[in-house]
DNA sequence: TGAGAGAGCGCC
DNA sequence: AAAGGGCGCTCTCTCA
């Protein structure tokens, strides 16, 4: 058996297989199955088939929970999703529901929001998911998924299909993710807390440190009560006080020279800090002594990864200290240097940059032959190249970097002309930018009429500008989205292959990944996640000089890796 | 009273 | 760290 579709049925332990062969032909019957989850184990026991899922992130949860872990997957929404952005219809409805009927050509339904979702099963209670055209929900993954087969097969991007099978392992390893959970003890980050903002208060009580800091910010105003809390507040406070400003943005007060600048610029950073990830935080997203968000693999428009929960990827430095290993483990933290620079030298293939790319610190290496050894001018040069800087004094230091590798500048400006111009852009692998927004095309028809405005021409120069620094950006910041899925989906086979028993991946950030082991293998887990990151290089871009440093430091706690 | 926009800030 | 793109989240404030 090759391949083999599994669709549960809607509130019940029950569900249908199917084989099929690596056409995506049906190899045998529909068989149902009473218990999903034991046949499922059975098979992957057996022959471990490619599993051909509807939604891993709507299966997969309920199989770990069991402990039947599967090797390899297809995921038809994340693989529709990737299809309709490359054929241009991208944002439309990615569900097998929704690629069923596109397929059928009947009325495409909306995907159902997860909210959405879970309130219609409580109003309509455990009612099986009807398909347009009444359909089997198995009927419809097998004839989906050959025809989802074809269209990859018909795409000229050959990366398209290390993309997909990258994004489906990468659907695995985010259920895996949540069900392993970040290490964080709850003990260490209390006392994190009680340190910088005194004792836990009573709720809705603000705590001690935050009050003392309102007075003093009050006192500076000449005992008048100002909400540190209110933007619109501070900025009536300041203009009254003599100190006109637009805006109450801690850079914005930073220049000022009054004393409630301190105490302010303290309240905003320590009230954030209660809010987010305060005691409420902790007793939200805390359980066991694990942090479980939901990932979503691909939730932003680059490829990036999001999380739904307790803001798993705005994790504060100060409170890093609460993430500590189990007694007699170890974390293993890897992050990619430099990722996106090293992405764009080998993606425009620029010899000259590539040979920069090989050396560890990347700027000072582009410092040593284009900015006479001057790093800092070199970095600003670089991503003023990769993010499409405005401020004026970015353009020498870009210009001496085109000068002296003019191949990798080129691409990254063609990418821009082609957003400014309307067109899409796509990463290596093939994962497409979205159209422009019809804002931009307004602008656009509005400033080519007869007689349109000097304001009309401006603002489609603007439109047409922003969208270019967003394509310029995508390219690279997919191309490096591309590279930590086929990363994460290397160093998952390596992890289930045995190279370092017991170790778990546990958090992932763009561009780190961070793992959970025993002291005895933190070694080989550190040296997996390296050798996963070569493997992703291989993959991408062959036999590249450029190097992709990803070396995993060995740390009981969190806060110790940076 | 609740929804939604806007401001602001955390992370990469 | 840069500085720009992208997010998620919480707070205030306004309006129905």
């Amino acid at each position: 058996m090759v391949r083999c579709v599994v669709v549960p049925e809607q509130d019940s332990d029950a569900g249908w297989v199917r084989a099929l062969d690596d056409a995506g032909q049906p190899l045998g019957p529909v068989e149902k199955v009473d218990d999903l989850v034991r046949a499922v184990a059975d098979r992957e026991r057996a022959d471990g088939p490619r599993w051909v899922l509807p939604a891993a992130g709507d299966l997969y949860p309920r199989l770990l929970e069991a402990d039947v872990v599967l090797r390899r997957c297809v995921d038809l929404t994340l693989t529709e999703g990737l299809l309709i952005a490359y054929a241009g219809n991208w944002g439309a409805p990615r569900s097998l529901a929704a690629a069923w009927a596109r397929l059928m050509g009947l009325p495409v339904p909306d995907d159902a929001a997860p909210a959405a979702r879970q309130a219609q099963q409580a109003l309509f209670g455990a009612r099986v998911t009807e398909l347009p055209g009444g359909a089997a929900p198995v009927d419809a993954a097998v004839a989906v998924h050959a025809d989802q087969l074809r269209r990859l097969a018909a795409v000229p991007q050959s990366g398209l299909h290390l993309l997909v099978a990258a994004e489906s392992a990468s659907a695995l390893v985010a259920a895996e993710m949540t069900r392993a959970g970040l290490p964080w003890r709850v003990d260490v980050h209390h006392a994190v807390l009680a340190e910088l903002l005194g004792p836990r208060p009573p709720a809705g009580l603000p705590p001690r440190r935050l009050t003392e800091l309102a007075d003093q910010v009050a006192a500076a105003f000449d005992g008048r009560r100002v909400n540190p809390d209110s933007p619109a507040d501070v900025v009536q406070a300041f203009t009254r006080a003599g100190l006109p400003i637009s805006s109450a943005r801690s850079h914005v007060l930073r220049r000022l020279d009054h004393p409630a600048v301190a105490p302010l610029l303290e309240y905003k950073e320590l009230a954030r800090l209660h809010a987010a990830n305060g005691w409420a935080w902790l007793e939200t997203w805390i359980r066991d002594g694990r942090f479980r968000p939901d990932w979503i693999v691909g939730g932003v428009v680059s490829g990036r990864w999001a999380t739904r929960g307790g803001g798993a990827l705005q994790i504060p430095h100060a409170v890093r200290r609460a993430v500590i290993a189990d007694p007699g483990h170890q974390l293993i933290v890897a992050d990619a240097a430099q990722l996106e620079p090293r992405i764009l030298a080998a993606l425009a293939g620029d010899d000259r940059m590539a040979e920069a790319a090989a050396a560890t610190d990347l700027y000072s290496a582009l410092a040593a032959v284009a900015f006479d050894g001057d790093r800092s001018r070199a970095k600003v040069a670089m991503l003023g190249t990769l993010y499409g800087a405005t401020s004026g004094d970015a353009a020498p230091v870009i210009g001496a970097l085109r000068r002296r590798f003019p191949v990798a500048v080129a691409y990254v400006e063609a990418a821009a002309r082609d957003g400014e111009t309307g067109r899409v852009v796509r990463s290596l692998l093939g994962r497409t930018c979205p159209p422009p927004s019809r804002g931009w095309q307004e602008a656009q028809e509005r400033a080519s009429l007869p007689g349109a405005s000097a304001a009309d021409q401006s603002r489609a120069r603007q439109t047409a500008r922003d969208r270019g620094r967003f394509t310029r950006n995508f390219v690279v910041q997919a191309t490096a989205a591309d590279w930590t899925a086929v990363l994460l989906a290397a160093l998952r086979r390596r992890l289930l292959a045995g190279v370092a028993p017991g170790a778990e991946i546990v958090f992932f950030q763009h561009d780190e990944v961070v793992l959970h082991c025993p002291d005895e293998v933190a070694t080989e887990a550190a040296g997996a996640a390296q050798e996963a990151a070569q493997e992703a290089t291989r993959l991408l871009f062959g036999s590249t000089p450029v190097r992709f440093p990803f070396e995993g430091r060995i740390v009981r706690n969190y806060a110790d890796a940076k």
